[in-house]
DNA sequence: AGCAGTTATATAACTTGTTATGTAATTTTC
DNA sequence: GAAAATTACATAACAAGTTATATAACTGCT
């Protein structure tokens, strides 16, 4: 039986692990929304929660709050928009920006996940990480800290080479 | 200042917070590779690695030592055959087995980036997560066996709907 | 020996993120 | 007030994973 290099390896290949863990925490989250009949992509919940959260974002908003690029904000959004769960108009004062806001249809399956998929998928989670050894959200948000603080790693070589 | 909703809300969006952290360390890790002027992707080390520490490997195995699935095994070996980094033979014995070994090419780069990339890169992924708040490690191989039990998420829907 | 089933790899199409770049609207500067 | 710079979004091309399916080689049964 071959090993599990990736686990093996340690630190050296922390991003390809973190990468399969996402990759299969998605594609279980979109197995329980599809036993509710749901026809959204996983990816897409989180656009929802923030305009349900925040009321109308425009796109770069929207992308700072799920924590993606602009452009793949801007094409989620431009899916959502097809399954008419979302409404876009552009910003009266500035035509540059286009203001996304939850259409009725869109609010309906927020408040209707809300009591349903996403208590179930929060417990499946938590289940999975939570139980186990602790405080791992603390960790994933100090890492994501360090990660924004302009590339940790691009920083340390800078220091070495200059 | 639009509040991060993938972090508010907490289990909700693991799988796109793991995703988005793998992709952000990968995108680190190849800044760290390009500095030492080596041409390849992150994301094929590990099957260097997997074939400098095990010898020759099948396509299958190969996966199985990266933990990704087959297809996106064969596709990263045809990478590493364009390079020149690896040798393909059919297995004498059973002509559908692909043999991948490291090339001449492919074991220098091995030898040199043991050396030299791969510590630095350890270093700076475990600066910024093994210095925090301990033993993350221990905690990704339990989520991942977790996940590896036949996806936690379906067996609890199976117990619901049953 | 031949046929059925299984296994190993290949191929195609999709997902969800990325970077790089283009375009239109606004703001700044002289 | 017009030119230059900036900002917000859109578009294109790519990366690295996935699932589904096809093909070729092997194994087992009668």
């Amino acid at each position: 039986m071959v090993d599990d290099v990736v686990r093996t390896l340690g630190f050296l290949c922390m991003g390809s692990r973190f990468r399969r863990i996402g990759e299969r925490l998605q594609a279980d989250t979109q197995q329980i929304i599809e036993e509710y009949g749901i026809v959204i992509q996983a990816a897409q919940y989180p656009f929802l929660a923030a305009l349900d959260r925040a009321g109308a974002l425009t796109i770069g908003e929207l992308a700072q709050a799920v924590g993606i690029t602009q452009p793949g904000a801007t094409r989620t959004v431009s899916q959502l928009l097809e399954l008419g769960l979302v409404d876009m108009q552009a910003a009266p004062d500035d035509q540059r920006r286009r203001l996304i806001s939850l259409s009725r249809k869109g609010q309906e399956l927020v408040d209707y996940s809300k009591q349903s998929v996403w208590p179930r998928i929060s417990a499946a989670v938590a289940d999975l990480c939570g139980d186990l050894n602790g405080p791992i959200l603390a960790q994933l948000a100090a890492i994501e800290d360090g990660l924004a603080e302009a590339a940790l790693a691009r920083r340390a070589a800078k220091e070495e080479t200059t």
